[in-house]
DNA sequence: AGTGGCACCTGTGTGC
DNA sequence: TGCACACAGGTGCCAC
């Protein structure tokens, strides 16, 4: 689930929860994340939070101590839920506030990460966040800008976009959707993009993040549900997973490739 | 510095 | 039914 349009709406939907309140207890699970979570969490016990921000698609929560950085990972989610509930399965993680409610984090595969930021240390200089690339909406970041970091790179455009040091946030799901509606072929060399393709890229990978972020808002009312599964964007893509299917534009059939070991959708005839 | 390959881990679907 | 294998939303590390 977890590209940049979920992990806004998570970010959202637990800000509500978590702000101004005082967490009472912290549950930390036994198995390592991507890294082991560590000891040091539990002094979060008894410390307000004041912040929740996303930086690409990373969580990051502030308290009037130590802060967190959080990411979901490939399997990820995050649910509210009455503290007094018992724990599921791949619960690896939780935050116990005054109000009775928690904010539960739950990963099968465990690709995530729950990272403590000792109290006087800024998460942003952390080396997790530090070097990374604009996000799509910072309006720093345009078709010229866009290009100039593209035309250092010698590998598919879809590799490139897919590359946190580029731009953040298109994970591998938009960029066959956004390279496809810019009509550019995923194979094609990150560095080959006229300035008039780079200005397409960049106003789809806008729209379509943007116009997910709204769908999934929704999803928000299902976070006490057992699942939390959004499943809104998934029926609005137009490549990705249709391998075979009819192109919607051109009706010619879907082709899919393994570009830098991650599946690719496109149309051979649309996109060039 | 950029690149491709692989590793991390669990679950699910497919084909034999 | 059982089994082997491919594949899945992300990222970091390694050798080149």
């Amino acid at each position: 689930m977890p590209e940049l349009p979920e992990v806004e709406v998570t970010k959202r939907g637990i800000a509500g929860v978590l702000l101004n309140h005082v967490i009472t207890d912290i549950f930390k699970g036994e198995k390592a994340l991507r890294e082991p979570m560590s000891p040091e969490l539990v002094t979060l016990k008894g410390k307000s939070i004041v912040s929740v921000e996303r930086r690409a698609k990373y969580i990051i929560i502030r308290t009037d101590g130590p802060a967190l950085i959080i990411h979901l990972g490939m399997t990820g989610h995050m649910q509210i839920i009455q503290s007094s509930k018992p724990r599921v399965l791949h619960d690896h993680f939780e935050i116990m506030l005054d109000s009775g409610m928690s904010v539960r984090y739950n990963d099968t595969r465990r690709f995530g990460l729950v990272h403590f930021v000792p109290e006087g240390e800024d998460p942003f200089e952390s080396p997790l966040l530090k070097n990374l690339g604009p996000e799509p909406f910072d309006p720093s970041l345009d078709a010229a800008e866009l290009l100039r970091r593209l035309s250092r790179r010698s590998c598919s455009v879809k590799q490139a976009i897919m590359d946190p040091k580029v731009l953040v946030g298109v994970g591998n799901i938009y960029a066959s959707e956004t390279l496809f509606l810019s009509r550019i072929l995923p194979e094609r060399k990150a560095n080959s993009l006229s300035e008039a393709e780079a200005e397409c890229l960049l106003k789809n990978i806008r729209e379509v993040l943007s116009e997910s972020i709204a769908s999934g808002g929704t999803t928000i009312r299902d976070f006490e549900g057992a699942d939390g599964k959004p499943g809104y964007f998934v029926q609005k893509l137009k490549v990705y997973g249709h391998a075979g299917e009819k192109c919607p534009v051109c009706g010619n059939a879907i082709h899919s490739i393994v570009l830098g070991g991650r599946s690719a959708f496109f149309c051979p005839v649309c996109q060039h």
